[in-house]
DNA sequence: TAGCGCTACCTCGCGATGCAGAGTAGTATC
DNA sequence: GATACTACTCTGCATCGCGAGGTAGCGCTA
């Protein structure tokens, strides 16, 4: 099943995704499960999303700012922290290392000379 | 810790790595191993690939031929069954749509007309 | 007051995967 | 027989995504 393969891709990058979506300004939980959900491969619930918010600020990613909303319960807006853009910028540069390792991967590697000629 | 990330993120993806290995012909555990080690982001040891190669096999995405390799135990063969090409080809589709989505992430979402004008 | 629906947040438990560590087996060399 | 190299296999743990379920504020209708 392609749709369980996705599920495990997904590990990992959704915390990238977050990250990347608050990079944009901050934000709170349902309106970030609403955006990656414009998304087909990133559609996901909450139950998905507040675990991955818990733990990024828990390890100081994200600060919190509570908004009472009138309009339902208080708004829990996330922004990124100081070492939070740093992650994201490290994610960037080992995502770059990924996509041209597997472009490499892709094409036949180059052996410097031809002592091996197998078929 | 970014290494943690990086372990998170292979899910899926070195599944996606050792199919890609063998769409350029048949290899054998050991040397796909290797394939992968010259890459960071993917250095993997046999306890990551051959659990990979067995279920691939037994999903019918790969086949198996063994080969007396006279210095050591036989070697075993893997290469993409006709379905196996057919999953590897799904599997691009949905890393391109990926990699569309991740790049549109970072850009503002472009309202069609400004009935929302939020700051 | 009671019931319903929407917004918004949080928690529990399961399944799949990656991976360190350890083990098995075939061949060659000493 | 002991060591070394190649090649493959198994066990057990940690992490993450996610379905299911729960709580709470506000507005509407009856």
């Amino acid at each position: 099943m392609i749709e369980a393969w996705i599920t495990q891709l997904r590990k990992g990058l959704l915390e990238y995704c977050v990250l990347t979506v608050l990079s944009r300004g901050e934000n709170y939980g349902y309106e970030i499960v609403a955006a990656l959900g414009r998304f087909e491969e990133f559609s996901v619930t909450e139950s998905t999303i507040y675990p991955i918010l818990a733990r990024l600020r828990q390890e100081k990613y994200l600060k919190v700012r509570d908004v009472p909303s009138g309009l339902g319960p208080t708004r829990r807006y996330f922004s990124l922290t100081a070492i939070g853009k740093v992650r994201l910028a490290e994610m960037n540069h080992h995502l770059k290392k990924i996509e041209s390792a597997i472009s490499q991967l892709k094409t036949p590697p180059r052996k410097d000379n031809s002592h091996e000629s197998d078929t």
